[in-house]
DNA sequence: GCGATCGCTGTTAACGCTATCACATGGGAG
DNA sequence: CTCCCATGTGATAGCGTTAACAGCGATCGC
């Protein structure tokens, strides 16, 4: 058994035939006969031959990395993207690049100079509010991109998400509706996604006249169930009024459920909650938790699909296609943590 | 604006020097004069030039790719761990290249077939579980490997991890001594190391003489909030009986304090819970619940410093240095949900 | 003062694959 | 019976980088 690497032109030998025969049996098998094509996939079988894909790139000028920029890994949020998008690669050819900006544009944009180095065959971006200079690396690059997790006006190039603003909306309108006269807003991580739903929280509230800013604690730090606790412990120790809260996310959602049980405080009758994302446990939880459902595992899998037609087919433009626009939506999915009548 | 890429001649002929000058001050600064080492990098960040990692692969035949796998992108528990890793690689020349074996042995033996074909810097693969056939390729491997997540006798190359039988016995071991009678198991997903910690549950119980197999409720599918629920209901619907329940993860542990609380059976009086894991939301539930907490970000992010460590110096022997093999322990975490006095 | 050595830089030849064009064959249209 | 074109295959030339060695001053030891 030896060591060395088997390539094309060893196949290509025992098969009597040239590599570049066989890199077009492997490339593109329609242009090779039927009867040579068996001999040379048999003989690939046997050998083990396994293409190098730095030789390919190199020599093509393509790869068939999907590079996908997340800002984080650990979010449960992200990861169901990330399930997406393997989903959707794994029986393709494509293969992904992850890369993780943490919430920093200015990660984001190293990330983005790199990867677009490696001329992908395609790219998935997080969100609508790259900085300037990522705008314009990626309107300079030639290959597909799909911005996920949110939709806007202006794409770069594809688009698929939903309405921050609209989901955050809908879910305030629920709480006033289910009797909250006190509504408050927790949120963690304020990056821009969650700034748009807090601004729907905000405009709900002012047009039904109950907005009050110092019923919305916010912090910096990433979510966790953890620090719903103690953000809800800080907000009813200043405002022990309210009657309803919208979280952010569900982390923060699902804190709040526990301390609320800790201090007595019944969900639903004197307290409502709603959480945002729909992760699974809120179906669960005793109360079941309200929550904004978003179609993530959809949206991952999704982009790579947009990608993998636009490479097949590139459209009427020159370049590119006409950019698609998908607004997948969003589901209020009322549970127990606000059924509550109105007054 | 030219829409050309940047190669290592535009930036030999910007300098005035040779291309392999220039690639020896990016790949070892220490070879080339300092004045000029100043005059490439400023003309480098000039042309915003990028290396080619496609054509510094095939010339050098490696890659500073460290291949990583995992069977599931879901998990908590390896989100934990790729975000150690993420966070381990983000300073250095290496990046990750992630495959999901999704659990399946089959699936791994094809990712391993084309990871290693890359010639990747290193490689991490979960568990020590690996099939005949993957064992054979790893340790046919020029690179380091490091297996993860558990430690055993006869590693492949270097291994991190821990003992999930003894975690499990060390938490059947707290149930029985807080007054558990009669404990149950409950498991989701069993894979190997969820096996293991089964045996530990299954042997502590036989010793202490309460070990009843029809107490232990386990199923194929993955793990959720949910999931505990319904085990649990299955579980005192045919054994009302039970007193304690270890939970092979914290995604059940959590279903069974929501779906205790549906039915009124307090805990820690009437139940006493354990997971395992511990995940954040553990300290956070109310009852607070005990779990045996597992280092699983350390266990990533030093992963790849031992990969980093061997590349660095392989140590005496020809080729692979002595194999290091990593045992982080546990530690068993007890809160409310176990704070009960034996009788 | 002279060869030996060191530090820095250049030249050449790959790495494994694919783009491109050239060439050979065979069949159908005129 | 030509001519043309479609089809299948081969030869050649890179893709951008690094390994390996060659060269060439300068420094060093004695």
């Amino acid at each position: 058994m030896s060591k060395e690497r088997v390539t094309l032109s060893h196949v290509a030998q025992r098969a009597g035939v040239s590599a570049m025969t066989v890199s077009r049996a492997l490339r593109s098998p329609d242009k090779v006969s039927p009867a040579l094509l068996r001999r040379i996939e048999k003989i690939v079988a046997e050998l083990g031959y396994v293409p190098n894909p730095a030789a390919r790139a190199l020599a093509s000028g393509r790869t068939n990395v999907i590079g996908a920029l997340i800002p984080s890994v650990t979010n449960n949020v992200f990861s169901d993207v990330l399930r997406g998008i393997y989903a959707a690669t794994e029986d393709g050819p494509f293969e992904v690049q992850l890369g993780n900006t943490r919430y920093s544009p200015l990660t984001e944009e190293k990330l983005l100079a790199v990867f677009l180095s490696q001329k992908p065959a395609g790219l998935i971006v997080t969100g609508i509010d790259q900085s300037p200079a990522s705008r314009r690396m990626l309107e300079g690059a030639s290959c597909p991109i799909v911005q996920i997790m949110e939709i806007g006006s202006g794409p770069i190039d594809m688009m698929i998400g939903f309405s921050h603003y609209d989901g955050a909306a809908a879910a305030t309108r629920h709480l006033i509706e289910t009797g909250s006269r006190f509504p408050a807003f927790v949120g963690a991580r304020m990056d821009p996604r969650t700034q748009r739903r807090f601004a729907g929280f905000r405009d709900v509230c002012s047009a039904a006249g109950c907005f009050s800013m110092s019923r919305c604690v916010t912090t910096p730090t990433p979510s966790t169930v953890t620090l719903g606790t103690r953000l809800f412990a800080d907000l009813v120790a200043r405002h022990p009024e309210v009657d309803g809260v919208f979280c952010n996310n569900d982390d923060l959602a699902l804190g709040i459920l526990f301390e609320a049980q800790r201090r007595c405080i019944a969900i639903p009758e004197k307290l409502t909650v709603c959480g945002f994302n729909d992760l699974e446990m809120m179906a669960a939880a005793e109360p079941s938790i309200t929550s904004v459902r978003t179609p993530r595992f959809a949206i991952g899998r999704r982009a790579v699909e947009m990608i993998v037609a636009r490479l097949a087919d590139p459209g009427p433009d020159t370049g590119r296609g006409a950019a698609e626009r998908v607004d997948t939506g969003f589901e209020l999915v009322a549970r127990q943590s606000t059924a509550r009548r109105p007054r």
